[in-house]
DNA sequence: CTGTTAGCGCCTTCAT
DNA sequence: ATGAAGGCGCTAACAG
């Protein structure tokens, strides 16, 4: 017959600083959670008996009790490696962190299937709620979590079929703009090198530069435009191909991170001096030895703005029960165009 | 009176889910279980019930019930921007994953008082196993977490004062090959660019570059030696004074990517022509326009034996209760040479 | 100031 | 095949 400390993996109880102490484990409970009302000897002895015993409290039990929830807030992304991602999730985390929340990382690895299931799990964890940046327009897996009364916020894409907080970034002004200037600088021949048309960000980058166009009386031809690229590697073949179209580009704009260093390296590997603009500022961007213009926002307050978000609906401490739920919100992160030349940085 | 459902967020539990189907909560437990000891009949009923209230199973519940651990594994580290940080995590990520277990991360930012709280609260969390990369060599917190019988995995550092296993890069054995490369080039003065001295992979690396100094018959000049760095900004300063001295370095060995990073900005700023070599590879290492030789490891592959090791402490699948605790294990990832010219890529 | 009772949501054990 | 009882660790609510 197993005794108690064998399933939970030997870790001392209340009770049993509680016998240790010579009381009961409500006065343990007290004395271990700062309660004014003990006396100090009791306190002392208790204190005693939690470190002698190594005791630590078990959360769970706590939260399961309290049914306030357990403190943690899922993040739902594709990669953690993009340093987009990583930022982000930087952000998010700082934010929490204060407010003692602490993030669980759901990495879908791009797998449509997969972040079905990641959220089920996330919501089956009783999370206080998820920052998420879904892989694509089907969020019915989300828009079921939130309908399950669990705080949903979407960073840098916006809810589809369902309402929820969200934190978006000007991607048609930023790729826009962007793409003014490139035609300012002269360039009637862009290339377009981008995300899988599913992306939200990717379709609105492209608009955006679309729009640009437009406005300028230039066509948008179809062959200078390579959708589709998730890697640097597949960047890379798209801006090569579109590098040996008989009527080359002199420029091309890329739509995020993944998209500009690939196609950088197509327009090095081909030895031309190819104009190259892409959205999403990143590391050594300023570095490459060619003139890079980026359109720049700040990934790390787009995770902190997400996390408040969150808190706000975790922690509605206002008005508490104020009858009807508050509209969802929509905050819209700027962006700025940096142009990195080989002789040094300068913002617009 | 506030019901039930208020208190716990609203979410619908096995009783309401029985009682909708007309059944007791055990036989609700066991369909949704998908134990075999049921009827098709009630198998049907409840889990239409289940489906129409939107059930979804308390996973929090579930394990304090079994004992049997939450699924969760910490992940403690100083800066998940950091490049370094997010390929590991997304390493440990992908291998626990499988096994239903879930990442819960815990960013220190370098505070070590800060560090003590964060894996108070994970041990408090109960998870199941931390994966660890502690900012300096006082790690009584993660000494107390493990007598506490929680599983700790260190990664890139060994344990300090207490058992445990660990997963170190091949810090001495790299940083003496990369400084014989430098050396075999005919440079004779080489300087350090380094992490803090309480970082033990900066510590290893420093005792390759001056062990292989020694085996070359040449000193090791302490003003050529600067340490204490942990950005790039602060790495730039550094590299900037080495190169300002009288008789300045002509190669720049760095402990690790923040510091090359910074190194490198301090070398293009100062137009020389410093060989340049680095502790860890990075995105865009090919592409700064300099020759540049960095020692490679496998990050993701770090994370995963990382996670891979704690797996097999948390789940001893083998001999149950072997009677002896299996001793610590330590596994060391090589290292390789890789030089970048602005060229092309080479590796050794 | 301290102890008793009760129960959060779930599941093991033991009936039926 | 199903149900009743009891308890994992903890703490509000109510005694005393």
């Amino acid at each position: 017959m197993p005794d108690r400390r064998a399933a939970n993996g030997g870790k001392p109880t209340l009770r049993d600083v509680a016998e240790r102490a010579g009381v009961s484990s409500m006065t343990a409970s007290r004395v271990l959670r700062g309660d004014p009302r003990t006396t100090s000897a009791t306190r002392e002895r208790v204190r005693a008996a939690a470190d002698e015993l190594g005791y630590m409290p078990n959360h769970l039990a706590r939260s399961l009790r309290l049914g306030k929830g357990t403190g943690l807030v899922g993040l739902l992304v594709t990669n953690l490696a993009n340093p987009f991602y990583s930022q982000l999730a930087l952000g998010v985390d700082s934010q929490l962190a204060p407010h003692g929340l602490k993030t669980v990382i759901a990495n879908t690895k791009q797998d449509l299937a997969g972040e079905r299931d990641l959220v089920a799990d996330l919501v089956a964890r009783r999370v206080d709620g998820i920052v998420a940046v879904p892989a694509s327009t089907d969020q019915r897996h989300l828009a079921a979590a939130a309908a399950g009364g669990v705080p949903v916020v979407l960073a840098s894409r916006p809810p589809e079929g369902f309402e929820a907080d969200c934190v978006l970034v000007d991607d048609f002004g930023g790729a826009r703009r962007a793409t003014q200037d490139l035609l300012a600088q002269g360039h009637r021949t862009i290339g377009f090198v981008g995300s899988p048309t599913t992306v939200y960000t990717g379709t609105q980058r492209l608009r955006g530069f679309t729009d640009a166009l437009d406005a300028a009386g230039l066509p948008v031809d179809e062959r200078y435009v390579r959708q589709g690229q998730k890697t640097t590697g597949e960047a890379t073949v798209a801006a090569r191909e579109l590098l040996a179209l008989p009527d080359p580009p002199t420029a091309l704009f890329c739509s995020n991170n993944r998209n500009t260093i690939g196609a950088y390296h197509a327009i090095r590997a081909a030895g031309r001096s190819t104009a190259l603009t892409g959205f999403d500022d990143f590391e050594l961007a300023d570095a490459l030895g060619l003139p890079l213009t980026v359109v720049a926002y700040d990934t790390d307050q787009l995770g902190r703005q997400s996390a408040e978000l969150l808190i706000s609906r975790i922690r509605p401490a206002d008005q508490p029960s104020s009858g009807e739920p508050r509209p969802p919100r929509t905050i819209t992160v700027p962006t700025s165009l940096i142009t990195y030349n080989p002789g040094g940085k300068h913002g617009i």
